[in-house]
DNA sequence: GCCAACGTTGGC
DNA sequence: GCCAACGTTGGC
């Protein structure tokens, strides 16, 4: 059971949206770094929620991956944003997971207070510029971050 | 609004 | 294949 760490902007999808919703599919992904990490994703792996683009950005809480190598359906349908040109259904580009609400922290674990506690080697999140919206936390990183939570793995 | 990081595109 | 220009993400 690996740890994963997956951005989404509040005001478009954020926690709330999740726990009304129960599950989601994770799609929209356009960056191959992205999409190569969700695809060596397995049932069971454990996601940090963190909201990008807020204020403060921050880990809120945590998913569970419920299905894996699903074909992302945006990129066929040119009323996305996400809609890929490039992609068809006999040779499609993009794919994604579908993930479990599990629950919301108490608190929210700020970019500023990660920033305090990791450097870019334990956690590349934390350097400066980062852009890439889903990332891998190693197993030592996950612990300390439940440790910082106050909060059970 | 600015800037860092970095992927993509296109000219050559 | 190289590289400059451009676009996007996202923090501050």
């Amino acid at each position: 059971m690996a740890h994963w760490l997956m951005k989404s902007e509040p005001d478009v999808y954020g926690i709330a949206h999740l726990e009304a919703d129960g599950t989601t599919l994770w799609d929209g992904i356009r960056n191959y770094q992205a999409r190569n990490f969700m695809r060596a994703m397995t049932l069971g792996d454990r996601a940090f929620f963190y909201h990008s683009n807020a204020t403060p950005p921050g880990i809120v809480g945590l998913m569970e991956v419920v299905e894996t190598g699903l074909i992302d359906p945006s990129q066929f349908d040119p009323a996305s944003p996400y809609f890929d040109p490039k992609a068809s259904r006999e040779a499609p580009r993009w794919d994604c997971v579908r993930l479990r609400y599990q629950r919301s922290f108490r608190q929210m674990l700020s970019l500023a207070s990660l920033r305090e506690q990791f450097d870019a080697e334990a956690l590349p999140l934390v350097r400066r510029g980062s852009r890439l919206s889903i990332l891998p936390v190693t197993e030592a990183s996950a612990l300390r971050i439940y440790g910082l939570l106050g909060e059970a793995p």
